[in-house]
DNA sequence: GTCTATACTAAGATAGAC
DNA sequence: GTCTATCTTAGTATAGAC
């Protein structure tokens, strides 16, 4: 389990591959892990805007698009949300910098919709940085806990945690009664 | 790092211990987790716990207590923090069930917080129970990304996470006012 | 209760044949 | 590119003296 849990000959029998057939694609086992995170990471951040591409104009819409789209990628990749998010701290040195940059992308594309909502007055948060941290690190935490036969399913969840997100930058009553109930 | 990560070796080294003085101590790795989160989680639960009696007999200023010893315990105990926020998974069995209980209470204790004070008109959220649990794990999240060093100190980050946490809640204005700026 | 020495196991990684 | 066999290191845990 986890990173040092994980065994480069279990990984090796669940790919396929033989032990010494890893080394011939990846110099390390440091290395299984920053191909995944990278990959993980990438694919979040293009999810995320994609979704804000798709969602309707007003920022409200984009900010809660992009919410859902984040969320919903950790619903839909629970082994991989979960390794993205515990055991990137195992990685060292320049690999560690670039997932963290990923990460920190995602996390200022969300501060800079949240500033706008502010500065347009759709939302009353004093703290749009910290804002947009605790946000995501809400919607991180359904790695930990998300069980797919268990409760809720994941349009339900989404919603959920978008108005939570919503509700946490201070909406403004008339936008915030949109997509109540 | 991480359980994998630290050897008895090292801990050894740590405590001042030979190696094989810590095996009079406990009987295997595994034990020692157990004693830190058993340790912790029981701790930070009395900090709440204590917090919620001392605080105003409002249930908003019950939660804000609430909320801001939770946080409170991660950024006075940060090392342990992390250790019970991502190792408590490497544990087994009923080890591992005792540490979720101790879990497990805290959120209710939350849980029932929500509960009253949308049953009093003080808070909106239709979901109390999955708020209790964002609220907790963006709270938990601290551990991840706080460095004592930089940035905010522990007052305003409790500060504005326990308006995040009544934010989330959909506060009704009345009660909202009180604790903004 | 504390130590040194060591057993035993499993890890990451490599050599070298095919 | 893929394998078997192996090296080297480091881990958890124990034996047994003091």
């Amino acid at each position: 389990m986890g990173f040092y849990g994980a065994s480069m000959r279990q990984l090796a029998s669940r790919t396929g591959l033989s032990l010494s057939n890893i080394y011939n694609y990846y110099p390390s086992k440091s290395a299984v892990l920053l191909e995944i995170l990278r990959e993980a990471s990438s694919a979040q951040l293009a999810q995320v805007q994609g979704a804000i591409e798709r969602a309707g104009p007003g920022v409200v819409e984009r900010f809660s698009a992009a919410v859902e789209a984040f969320l919903g990628y950790y619903i839909d990749n629970p082994e991989i949300g979960t390794v993205a998010t515990s055991e990137f701290r195992y990685l060292e040195g320049e690999f560690r910098s670039e997932v963290v940059a990923a990460r920190d992308e995602t996390q200022s594309v969300l501060t800079r919709l949240i500033a706008e909502g502010v500065e347009s007055g759709h939302f009353g948060t004093p703290y749009p940085h910290e804002a947009a941290l605790a946000i995501l690190t809400m919607c991180s935490a359904v790695t930990v806990w998300y069980r797919k036969d268990g409760g809720l399913g994941k349009e339900e969840i989404c919603q959920r945690y978008s108005r939570f997100a919503l509700s946490l930058l201070e909406v403004r009553p008339t936008t915030t009664r949109r997509r109540s109930q």
